[in-house]
DNA sequence: GCTCCGTATGTAAGCGCTTACATTTTGGTT
DNA sequence: AACCAAAATGTAAGCGCTTACATACGGAGC
């Protein structure tokens, strides 16, 4: 196949008998341009089926439009969901999204930090909150604005989309410590590599020191996000002599494989055994009875978080946490 | 915050006393460069931080080494899984993956197609079918490669990488036929815009007509992928006077539902009523008794169209359809 | 020691756009 | 009609990189 070259800015101006500075403020809406000449443009333009060459814009005008993000996984509704805001909410404001996705490994965000940053994001979305100081330098040399999504602290010089992991869990264990509770199970996601997990442990432990409950020691399984890893952390819980009347879990997904097997056992929920989960993907509306859980605004955050780097982007200044 | 301005090429080549023709051959790993003087050269970049300018690498190169993905929504658990697979075949291969979504608007999909392009897509994954003339004649003008994933036709001058819905709807429904049901009903997605669910109405339809079934007219009932409209398309067959001893869902979120609301009505699934889903999503194993269901390798074809593309891109040469 | 040739390196011309600055046009005043 | 500021448009200098082409180099063959 072969092909006439395309039309550049230079064409258009030839055409519309104007300067490529008169074609360039048009497209970019920018400086005045008479109403009449403006059209013009826009004929020229039509006509060649123009269309502004990328590489060479993002060299002169030193930005790409474009906004990365850094997520564990797309294959987590969680993720998805947010994800899919932020970019609905990136492209009201025409700008692209790029997209990496680390599983969960750090040194691998770190490469993709450096990647989608050489690749002209002009800023980034991460994930969470713990990380070697590192990448923030390098972003910090480029003065490319970031913020931690899915993530909360006080305090910090980083700039947060998200909610407080550690009250929340604090909450669901504290209603379920109310119907009085005394020897909980716990199980969650991995918490290597997540801090919102370990939060969520922490929430729990701090709700359970509160009632000065647990009669026996707390007993937290870790297991990957899948139901059959929910399932068989629940078997694990089941299997001590003193096994937990309520089990709190981490996410939905863990839960829902939790309730699962409970069924499968003969076990009523909630009469024989508690369930709780934790934000709320529509899964745990699925199972009978429906899941008691927290709810989180995947949505709302990702566009938050769309909306504080577009922000950032403009200002050139950072943003407060939310 | 103020900035010393970040190294370039030239900084480089002055830093290892060589010309800028001799870092770049470095960098593109292209042309015979001694083992000493690359050696001179990546001590440089080490020593002054230097990563290449992504503007200026696309505009001399003429291309980003990007590659766009318009799929309806990351929402949908089908594609966010392939989606995924996609990205990460491209990452191994130093690919970045830039994504828009459509919502399921074929006018939304033909802007986002220029809009990805302009942002110097080197290659496009499109989904489905059905698409005016105009944007094919749009990438072939510009020589952009794509495939059509989740989605297969026969003898077209397009690659499609996907699998034949209206075979394997055909598939399910006959062994539903088998069982002796001649009565079904058909829950599927919104046809409008969707060629996949068309196809499986037309698997579905021509399943009932080999075997000669349907005493009473076929019923279908489309509804938006969620569970909740999947329970109320259920509520519609069950309404009719004759309501359908089994019932075919277009995909397993409204298969779902369906189960759930056959459920709530007292009818034991499959003794009172026969569901079958379509898609595979995990969800589908939930339920009690799991879903009997379409499978459908998600991965695999994100795998397979993300090859595809890079093996058009390396040879300029389209591929063929999988 | 000289020629010749293949390989390593240098030179410099763009790639297509933005934008600071220079110039022209416009239209309201006097 | 002449003047002038403000608005519109034009001019042209890069942005940082790739790559075709030119040049330099170094050893084999005579």
């Amino acid at each position: 196949m072969s092909h006439t070259p395309l039309p550049t800015l230079q064409d258009v101006a030839d055409l519309a008998a104007v300067s490529t500075a008169t074609v360039s403020r048009c497209l970019n809406k920018s400086g005045h341009v008479t109403e009449k000449t403006r059209l013009k443009v826009q004929q020229a333009i039509q006509t060649l089926g123009y269309s502004p060459n990328f590489g060479a814009q993002a060299l002169a005008a030193k930005r790409t439009n474009t906004i990365g993000a850094i997520i564990p996984t797309m294959e987590n509704a969680i993720f998805a969901r947010g994800i899919q805001a932020f970019q609905e909410t990136l492209a009201e404001n025409g700008i692209t999204l790029i997209i990496a996705s680390c599983s969960y490994r750090p040194e691998l965000e770190e490469e993709q930090i450096r990647s989608l940053v050489a690749r002209g994001a002009d800023a980034l979305l991460l994930i969470g909150q713990p990380r070697p100081a590192a990448p923030y330098q390098f972003l910090a040399r480029r003065n490319i604005p970031y913020v931690l999504a899915w993530a909360h602290k006080k305090d910090s010089q980083h700039c947060y989309i998200g909610f407080d992991n550690q009250a929340a869990a604090q909450t669901i264990t504290r209603q379920v410590l109310e119907l009085g509770h005394r020897n909980l199970g716990v199980i969650v996601g991995l918490t290597r590599n997540n801090d919102r997990a370990r939060d969520r442990i922490t929430g729990i432990e701090h709700a359970i020191a509160d009632y000065g409950a647990q009669t026996a020691p707390l007993q937290v399984i870790e297991a990957e996000y899948t139901f059959q890893e929910g399932a068989k952390a629940l078997d694990q819980l089941l299997a001590n002599p003193t096994p937990p009347t309520a089990v709190i879990c981490g996410n939905d997904v863990l839960a829902v494989g939790a309730v699962k097997r409970a069924k499968q056992l003969g076990l009523a929920v909630p009469e024989d055994l508690s369930i709780t989960g934790f934000a709320d993907i529509e899964v745990s509306e699925l199972i009978d009875p429906e899941l008691t859980t927290v709810h989180v605004p995947h949505r709302e955050m990702g566009i938050a978080a769309a909306k504080s780097l577009i922000a950032m982007l403009k200002t050139q200044t950072p943003v407060e946490s939310h």
